[in-house]
RNA sequence: GGAGAGAUGGCAGAGCGGUUGAAUGCGGCGGCCUCGAAAGUCGUUUCCCGACGUGUCGGGACGGGGGUUCGAAUCCCUCUCUCUCCGCCA
């Protein structure tokens, strides 16, 4: 959400925001709305004052037996006219509000004004495409030859988007959130959490899932609950309505969930094999800051998830979101896209974002600052760390031997309990 | 799912129609005391909106929403959540 003091202080800075968004301009129309609502609010307010004083005085008039039949009868019309008043504010709270749902972050200064994902910027890359004397497979060859993945049995059961991990494939899978874990929680320092997988309409809404991405969710109509798109929602909704001290700041959670996603109108896109699947399973970091520390924050947040590629040295580049291609919520956003050389393209592995404080001021959360006891909006960053079918798809095209089995790195075999992939008995 | 109880400040917990933004205790902050600390003692300590010389003034908020009333934390309706007992259940 944005501030709309901040919008009535400088509107031009808005107005060039949602333009880089590509979002229609509702700036005057909010401000005419603005300037209406805080007008009938003064009126409100000065009747209510007069209210105020009389009951206290009929008050006064009834301790010592007095009648105030006439003061009563004047207040009764006064509380008439406030409640006409407070009408008609509620209305117009319930336009500016309609308007200020939609209205997406604004974006940070650093990020380039683009219209489409064309127009993002490469940031830097790590290691090398690797290369190979023998003809490589992709990964829906390679998982379906060893029998790690089945994704007939996984449509019949569900549908098509459902990938059933088997043997091996399911093992790996495991072992690939497990490490990711292990070093987010004790290489990186932050706090492990197990979060729901369904949360309320509150939530979804303070994340900015809602009210755009209502279509985008797996819904359960009965109780009026969402299967998470990322555990980014539970997570930085669990101080939704709270005041955090600050000496608790930074907070550092670090949640595995599966991630469900309908991915309504995307298909003939990346249906094949892994790429684009409507359950998957990720490990998210999230972080709540102090405002001035936020973009410190993001760059080690980047960091964080490179070293899990690394780890497992798995080619990489990064680009930088034009503000165009910023998700709904996002100040700054780095893309962190895996090399996968049987498919010879780039997966995206993870987003890794700034939301300021446009989250925190959905989800109300805050912080108290040491200095002055003053409350603040804290700012909210998360990035995955990663998701697992793209790292899937790169892992086993980038690990893959002639013989079409896959060698799992040292560091990764505490993990799976083996060392090599090789045809599975079904 | 059935029956009952409850939801008040950072926490605990009073108040149940009229100076109650809210007793009291704990915690926090500041002063005094002390070489220092503890103890003691005095003071202080919610958030939101608006207006104008940022400090004052006005308004709002006691789970959410609605109602009754001149006036609601207090009465009524409704929703949500928590607890206890019963049922069901991995």
């Amino acid at each position: 959400m944005l501030d709309i003091k901040q919008i009535r202080q400088n509107p031009e800075f808005f107005k060039k925001g949602l333009q880089a968004k590509n979002s229609g301009d509702k700036i005057e129309v909010l401000l005419e709305l603005d300037q209406q609502r805080r007008s009938i609010v003064s009126q409100s307010d000065e009747l209510k004052g007069i209210r105020n004083r009389v009951s206290a005085e009929i008050a006064q008039l009834k301790k010592i037996n007095q009648t105030a039949d006439d003061k009563i009868s004047e207040m009764k019309k006064v509380g008439e006219k406030i409640k006409d008043l407070d009408d008609e504010i509620g209305s117009i709270d319930e336009q500016l509000n309609s308007i200020m749902i939609t209205l997406p972050n604004m974006p940070h200064e650093s990020v380039k004004v683009g219209r489409t994902a064309e127009e993002n910027e490469f940031v830097r890359e790590w290691g090398k495409k690797p290369q190979y004397d023998y003809l490589l497979k992709d990964h829906l060859d390679l998982a379906e030859n060893l029998g790690i993945l089945d994704f007939y049995r996984g449509a019949k059961v569900s549908g098509s988007g459902f990938p059933i991990y088997k043997a091996a494939g399911a093992r790996l899978e495991r072992a690939f959130i497990n490490f990711m874990l292990d070093m987010h929680t004790e290489k990186h320092g932050y706090q492990e959490i197990f979060p729901p997988f369904m949360v309320n309409r509150e939530s979804a809404f303070g994340t900015g899932q809602l009210p755009k991405l209502e279509d985008d969710m797996y819904r359960d109509n009965t109780d009026d609950l969402f299967l998470i798109p990322t555990a980014e929602v539970p997570v930085t909704n669990i101080h939704r309505d709270e005041i955090i001290l600050e000496n608790q700041l930074p907070i550092h959670y670090a949640a595995y969930s599966a991630c469900f996603r309908r991915e309504a109108g995307s298909y003939g896109k990346d249906t094949r094999g892994l790429s684009r699947v409507h359950q998957f399973n990720k490990v998210e970091m999230v972080r709540f800051t102090q405002p001035e520390n936020s973009y410190e924050a993001h760059e080690e947040l980047l960091q964080n998830a490179e070293d899990v590629l690394q780890a497992l040295n798995l080619h990489y580049r990064i680009v930088s979101l034009c503000s165009g291609d910023l998700s709904f919520a996002a100040a700054k956003c780095y893309d962190i896209e895996i090399w996968a050389p049987g498919s010879l393209k780039y997966f995206e592995v993870s987003s890794v974002s700034n939301f300021e404080d446009f989250q925190a001021r959905r989800a109300n959360i805050r912080y108290r600052r040491a200095l002055d006891g003053k409350v603040s909006y804290v700012h909210t960053l998360n990035g995955s760390g990663v998701a697992t079918p793209r790292l899937m798809i790169a892992f086993l095209e980038t690990y893959q031997t002639d013989e079409g089995t896959i060698t799992i790195p040292e560091i990764l075999q505490p993990y799976t309990g083996f060392k090599q992939i090789k045809s599975q008995s079904s």
